[in-house]
DNA sequence: ATCATTAATCGTAATATTGCAATAAATTAA
DNA sequence: TTAATTTATTGCAATATTACGATTAATGAT
């Protein structure tokens, strides 16, 4: 299959499951935290700074980008990227929910 | 290929990716809701809240398993689940530290 | 010992992801 | 216009993930 049946679950859990996915691979993350290192990014730089070929960085930025986690702006023949603050802030407060959950009247029941 | 490039990044990116993708999937990130919810949780009941079938979830608690964040106990013919609470603490320190990135002084440049 | 119950494992089909070479598209420079 | 630069897209091979039927393993009940 390798379908995930998205229907039988909620919203929220469906949202928490899409943005956990865009975190997780390396690459990713390692560009959203080029990317609140410096404060814009051009996608050269990336490609230079991760070491995966530039068709591969383009790929990844895309998935980052259809999120709405980071911005693409055109200058010339380059692309400009950095976080969009906004909708990092509203995934953050999503996230923050699922792992802040809480265990302090859990037993160690195993 | 569809096999990430492990050795190019750092501990701390690889770990944050293993962690976010285990929650990739609104199927883990229910059971691990269910087991915050309720102290302590049988597979069959997963089973019956969640609504794939057997191996399915069988497979899912593996992961989890494996990953440290969930611990299993044997009662009888029953496996009971539980949260690990002290590796949950673990990875949402790691997680939060990829999360609360500062932001205050980004422009916005795109 | 036999049967029932529960969960794990195996095998497999369908689909998704990753990575990159080749190419195309868009813009700028000469 | 032509060439150079930069990024996106396409196509494809290799691998991973998801889901589940069938089966097995483990325990408890009769």
């Amino acid at each position: 299959m390798g379908l995930a049946k998205t229907e039988m679950f909620t919203d929220q859990q469906n949202q928490i499951a899409l943005f956990a996915k865009v975190f997780g691979h390396p690459a990713r993350v390692a560009i959203l935290q080029q990317l609140f290192k410096i404060d814009a990014c051009y996608c050269g730089d990336l490609v230079n700074e991760i070491g995966l070929a530039q068709p591969t960085i383009s790929q990844h930025l895309k998935e980052l980008k259809h999120l709405g986690l980071i911005k693409g702006n055109v200058e010339g023949t380059s692309v400009c990227y950095c976080i969009n603050t906004e909708n990092w802030t509203t995934m953050k407060e999503t996230m923050l929910q699922f792992l802040n959950q809480d265990m302090s009247n859990k037993a160690d029941c195993c």
